[in-house]
RNA sequence: GUCCCCAUCGUCUAGCCCGGUCAGGACACCAGCCUUUCAAGCUGGAGACACGGGUUCAAAUCCCGUUGGGGACACCA
């Protein structure tokens, strides 16, 4: 039996960190046993998945250097490799379940559910979850009631009681009482699967033998291996691998560092220094090597090594290893390196139209638009407040702004004066009056080069994580927006902004 | 709240499975050396077995409990 392994992202947003992460471990797990990695897409999600978040995902993990044997861009035998171009086949899986009395059709309204759910919060009930209301009703009943359009979906049969015993890789047996597992939905209204569907009957098609995957997936394997069970399919061995971690301990979020592969890339962090410093993340080589290849990680590649406390991703330690590697360097790879980067004729080409306006001498130039390949800026937080009209008022605008970018999933010119023309609008202030704030939280100084394309040029992740920077600068003066006040500004500006 | 997972320097970790070396390395920090400066480099320093009970001649290591942290509880993955 040849090992199989899968990454199988789903396209809803920025590139995660995390992703590449778990890639890397299957990728390793796979190629030290001469097996094959498999990217699949889960973009099941028809109203969040992107197309352009897929493109991204796969340029960031091949940006990483790890390369799969089987996806949507490369093909192989077990395709399509993207689910929603799979859709027959979970909606044949999941029907032959429902025959066999294993799953059943359900016809409660998402408002029934709703009123359900508040209902158990509210009573502070020890089982949340769908209360089975359908799962008693007769064949007949529910395929009059389908027939007649109503729509419907597709749950699972969950046992009553009694407790499922999961192996885990890494850990010993892990039980969870059957009670605690409600009866999930397999197919939605729209006819698509959810991810614990089309995961199943995709890993067992696809063949996959290792299902190597973050943690917080432990508590819904039990629904994973009650449909191995239902379908009569030997289940993959599991490995959960320990979540990586912001430093306050909480699952990485992008709230809080960033998480974006991208922003890495745009940083200047070596891909080889990346993934290096991602194998050491719950993981160390046999020998103690701390500089590794991916190679040298595949060759001496045990799994049981793999240590269980969640890791905490420090940005500190990830920067030595880029400089490591960096240092190692001749210069002329070095360059090489750098136009690769980003320091080329493309981008100056860009650049120069900006620039050139306000030119006096060549030499401006590079003072002018050193802030485009620049990571973090040195605020003058004094200006960033002064920008304003106070350090609270500036909180408040970078952060509807950071929310505004994250919404957009095109980045030109157009897009990002898009974002400021809605925050003028919503805000009744003149550009005039607000983009110093920008101006100084982008490029450092509210005297700089076209600030709308400059934040094309430097890419929305590199954005984003100026924003994070400013409101960093500006938290250690005492300006943030945290707890009750934070979630006051949060609503207050869902509902100013998210008009549908 | 309920269920599940986890627990070695501030951080990443070795050691744990198979009890017995001053608990080892790396990042960060501090000091010295080198150096026109800084960085890098080199040398050194400080810094951890969460707590309480067992088992044992002996516990970071095995067992139980407590505490702490994390995750899951969607027609998202």
């Amino acid at each position: 039996m040849t090992v199989r392994t899968r990454i199988a992202p789903s396209p809803t947003g920025a590139p995660h960190i995390g992703t590449a992460y778990i890639a890397l471990f299957n990728y390793a797990f796979a190629k030290s046993h001469g097996g094959q990695f498999i990217l699949r897409i889960e973009d099941t999600d028809h109203v969040r998945s992107t197309a352009e978040s897929e493109k991204a995902i796969l340029d960031s993990l091949n940006w990483i250097g790890l390369q799969w044997d089987e996806g949507p861009d490369v093909g192989g035998p077990k395709g399509p490799y993207r689910q929603s171009e799979r859709s027959g086949l979970y909606q044949e899986h999941c029907m032959s379940l429902v025959e066999a009395g294993k799953a059943y059709p359900c016809f409660c309204s998402s408002e029934r559910l709703k009123e359900l759910r508040s209902q158990q919060m509210a009573d502070k009930a020890q089982f949340m979850g769908y209360d089975g209301h359908c799962s008693g009703m007769s064949a007949d009943d529910a395929s009059k009631r389908m027939e007649n359009g109503e729509s419907y979906v597709i749950r699972l049969r969950v046992p009553q009681d009694g407790e499922c015993v999961v192996q885990d890789r890494l850990r010993d047996e892990i039980r969870i009482p059957w009670n605690m597992v409600d009866d999930q939905i397999l197919l939605k209204t729209d006819g698509f699967p959810t991810y614990h569907l089309a995961n199943v009957v995709d890993d067992h098609l696809m063949e996959i033998t290792h299902v190597i995957r973050g943690e917080e997936w432990i508590s819904s394997t039990p629904k994973h291996a009650l449909l191995y069970e239902a379908f009569g399919w030997d289940p993959p061995e599991f490995a959960h691998l320990p979540l990586l971690r912001n430093p306050d301990k909480s699952k990485l979020s992008k709230r809080k560092n960033p998480t974006s592969i991208s922003y890495y890339q745009r940083a200047g962090i070596l891909p080889e220094a990346l993934l290096n410093f991602l194998g050491l993340m719950a993981y160390s080589l046999p020998d103690g090597r701390e500089e590794f290849t991916l190679n040298d990680m595949v060759s001496s590649f045990d799994l049981d090594r793999i240590s269980l406390g969640g890791p905490i991703f420090d940005i500190e330690k990830l920067k030595d290893f880029s400089g490591r590697y960096l240092r190692a360097m001749e210069p002329e790879q070095l360059y090489s390196r750098l136009k690769e980067w980003g320091l080329n004729e493309t981008t100056w080409l860009k650049i120069l139209p900006l620039a050139r306006p306000r030119l006096e001498q060549l030499s401006d130039l590079v003072e002018m638009s050193a802030f485009l390949f620049s990571d973090r800026l040195a605020y003058d937080v004094s200006e960033l407040i002064n920008a304003s009209e106070s350090g609270e008022r500036a909180v408040e605008l970078l952060r509807i702004v950071q929310w505004e970018i994250e919404k957009t999933t095109c980045w030109q010119t157009d897009d990002v004066k898009q974002i400021f023309s809605l925050l003028s609008e919503k805000e009744d202030l003149k550009l005039k009056k607000l983009m110093p704030l920008f101006f100084v939280a982008f490029a450092g100084s509210s005297v700089s080069l076209p600030i709308f394309d400059s934040m094309v040029i430097m890419g929305k992740d590199m954005c984003l994580r100026r924003i994070q920077y400013a409101l960093e600068a500006l938290a250690e003066e005492g300006f943030a927006l945290k707890g009750k006040g934070l979630k006051r500004f949060t609503s207050a500006y869902q509902a100013k902004y998210n008009k549908v």
